[in-house]
DNA sequence: AATTTTATGGAATAAAAATTCCAAAATACA
DNA sequence: TGTATTTTGGAATTTTTATTCCATAAAATT
């Protein structure tokens, strides 16, 4: 019987050929091969928006006999993939149990590990006050500006992308050419800056919310500890506590984003919310 | 619905109190929990030399209408296997849908518990082999060059940022001034192209990828699923799958940055390990 | 040792799931 | 614009799977 991967091998290279239903059920399969493996033909079909004839005809497209056939496919897919994993971790224990240095590859079950815990201490350490506190502070006001630089300027560009696409006026501060300080003189009262900084503080973003703050221009803050010297002159202020993987300052990227996502979610209900009543 | 680890728990109590033949049920459930989530109630009964009336027996001893409301539990703890936190989020996406306004707030938790399970998902989805492949061809590369548009710029900018940190020559594309295919030029046989790219695909970097490969340049491509174009030209690529948050398309941040950090990782040891050799 | 109680497997039945078939809709083609 | 072809969903059918029921065997109790 052929594998999972070659399967999956052969459904990308066919994709191309297939009617719409069938190509739109190849990405539901590729995308959900758990469901794919373990739910009923009829369970699937609803949650692929589909009926389950289609999903013969699909699977006889690829040879099988049948639904039941393919889907033993994806259930051993299922299995190797468990064990695989069983097996990685069992491996790496056993290495790191013997190798006191360190452990060894692979890594990255470790960072995601990491990762992890990022997020669950993230539900500690960010208080639902503040957040809601900060999704206000930015529907209220006129634009808002995003500064961050170097290793926190991804997250300050993620959400400048989103809040444009909520209809959010919304300006990235990106210190193009060195203009960064120029660039924040066009802030006004009734504007918002959001800045996010992580150690080593940019002096510019310390610098450029200083200056904001005495133009009466409400400050939030994204930071790393509650002793950030982001946080003198901020209104509000959210954390996310890095977490080190092998004393690797990798920033929590995953609790970062994770938290910008929801931001970028709690403020888009918000805006629908005002906009429709 | 009781869980998989209740279950288990409950089983091994009750022990001493079953007949011979359900005794002998309970060890092979015990010790064969895939086979118990997988197969039909007759090849079980086989594999454990009993009869299917034994299995329904069995299941209603615990508690069950019957062997397949005893199975979904199995399976259950199959999937949490792999991701423990996956039953939880179906729970919440019911509650979801039981309550069409929309779940309330905190909608934190719903993220986060959306970003532990893209993480759980990242093992399956890349592949140990392919991403050693990913480190070793950017060790190799002269000039490691990177692009993303849009909503991916964030992930290349950072990785731009940590390469750089590494030591690793690398470039970041980043179509300033309408000038990608400019930049693109530079790139010689003997660089890499680490190009990133998630629905809707960006046609730049698109253009971009397909030229450098007429260069013989090495191309890596971080995508989102095996469908996706950008892997017409790529050398070796690695998924992340996107999970959909209320039909909000956040991207799988979260699993992204922990897989950019790991590849980080990793190339430091090797490029470290081959400068102290 | 006889009788009651419990345990068990297997055949019969019920339920569920997958598959087939067909009519309607959509699309391509003339 | 009309006709042929393909695609699709849903009802009917078949197959598979689970469940029930009962006869028999094994144990326990007297």
């Amino acid at each position: 019987m052929e594998n999972f991967d070659q399967l999956q091998k052969r459904m990308r290279l066919e994709y191309p050929d297939l009617s719409p239903r069938l190509q739109h059920l190849l990405s539901f399969a590729v995308s959900h091969p758990q469901e794919m493996a373990l739910e009923t033909i009829s369970e699937i079909a609803q949650k692929a928006q589909a009926s389950p004839s289609s999903l013969v005809r699909f699977a006889k497209h690829f040879g099988f006999q049948g639904f039941s056939s393919m889907q033993k496919v994806f259930r051993s897919g299922l299995v190797s993939s468990i064990s695989n994993y069983r097996q990685r971790t069992r491996d790496l224990e056993k290495r790191l149990a013997e190798n006191q240095k360190g452990i060894t590859p692979p890594y990255l079950d470790y960072f995601i590990e990491g990762g992890i815990e990022s997020l669950n201490n993230l539900r500690q350490s960010v208080n639902e006050s503040d957040l809601k506190k900060v999704v206000e502070l930015l529907a209220e006001s006129k634009t808002v500006y995003l500064v961050a630089q170097r290793r926190s300027f991804p997250v300050a560009f993620y959400l400048h992308y989103a809040l444009s696409h909520l209809g959010k006026p919304a300006q990235l501060l990106d210190s193009l050419g060195g203009m960064l300080s120029e660039q924040g003189k066009v802030m006004k009262e009734g504007d918002a800056l959001f800045a996010v900084s992580f150690p080593p503080y940019a002096p510019e973003v310390l610098n450029l919310v200083k200056e904001a703050s005495l133009e009466k221009i409400k400050i939030i803050g994204l930071t790393d500890s509650p002793l950030s010297p982001l946080l003198n002159h901020t209104d509000v202020h959210l954390e996310v506590h890095e977490k080190d993987r092998f004393g690797f300052r990798g920033l929590s990227f995953p609790a970062l984003y994770c938290l910008a996502l929801c931001l970028v979610f709690e403020l888009g209900r918000l805006l629908d919310h005002q906009n429709g009543s």
